[in-house]
DNA sequence: TCTTACTTTCAGATACTTCTGAAAGTTCGT
DNA sequence: ACGAACTTTCAGAAGTATCTGAAAGTAAGA
């Protein structure tokens, strides 16, 4: 076979798109998403023009996602001796996947989160009975819930994978 | 006191503002988030007219995310008789919440996901050594994972308050 | 059947997010 | 110090999501 170009890119193709797409329900966006399953699944590590090339981005939006990407954690620079260049590869371990995405979106998402709470629990800590009181209850309730997540998400955190599996399968088993 | 505007109004009024700018974060629409934060803490039920006074939104607005809210599971509608009109109250025992929420977040995010990977794990089960294998093998990792989280998701949520809690006392002791 | 009290819909307006491409900036070798 | 190779920035264009308000729809009671 001349140009074997091989079927898997059919699937890997595929991949890219849809990933894409669900990072769109994912409030993550389409461009980064695409950029993050294209490295995830590429063989060698990869610079700009070939992933403006491959997805049809144009040169400032490659940019802009690669940082971001880089930011999150998802995704490294790599400089290769004797090139200028500036490559691209992506954590490949799913555990460590995870991790990343869980810290962050719990830096996203439960960090602020807690503030108005606390901040509106504090505020009503001296109502009486009655509707007040209710509400400070109710915003005590909920820092609390939250606070436990931020505990639990923690402890897994800091798991290995192996010990994590492990711990799994007894809360299944 | 004449009219008696109670200050936990003012705690009420940040609670609401706040928690409409974090389900942007949470990739919830504002208004959604803010007339669930606004029936979550109101001490009787509400109907639409009230809700688009308090928050000063719109006919449309209202009614289009109240029915989502409804559609979540977040509020229900009370009729109340001899009334012709439609009260809404939201859930308000935190853990029902957040089982109503993961659950609806899996179905959006992780259900998808499994389907693609599933796809293009198949696509590729026949590949031989080399990349191709690496991809196959790449997407049946990230399968089984999801599926795992899953398992682990649906687990969790079958379970009562109580034993949940005693459940992660016993992971986080 | 008609009126009244409500709910739903949807076309167009507004606001927000993301993308482009060209220009400016940076860094390295000579 | 200069030019080549590369990266970053950003103003405006394009694309999405959300919101409004008025009109249409529905249902109950007289």
């Amino acid at each position: 076979m001349q140009h074997e170009t091989a079927n898997w890119e059919a699937a890997r193709e595929e991949f890219i798109a849809q990933w894409g797409a669900l990072g769109s329900n994912w409030g993550i966006n389409r461009t980064m998403a695409q950029i993050h399953a294209l490295l995830m699944t590429a063989p060698e590590s990869m610079y700009t023009d070939e992933i403006m090339q491959r997805l049809h981005i144009s040169r400032g939006n490659a940019n802009t996602n690669l940082r971001e990407l880089v930011g999150w954690g998802l995704i490294r620079l790599v400089v290769k001796k004797g090139e200028r260049r500036e490559y691209f590869e992506a954590e490949k371990d799913v555990w460590k996947m995870f991790l990343t995405i869980a810290k962050e979106r719990k830096r996203r998402e439960l960090d602020p989160a807690l503030g108005v709470l606390k901040g509106c629990a504090e505020q009503t800590k001296n109502e009486g009975a009655g509707p007040g009181r209710d509400f400070h209850n109710q915003m005590k309730e909920l820092q609390e819930f939250v606070e436990f997540g931020m505990k639990v998400s923690d402890t897994v955190s800091s798991m290995k994978h192996a010990s994590a599996l492990q711990w799994a399968m007894r809360l299944l088993g």
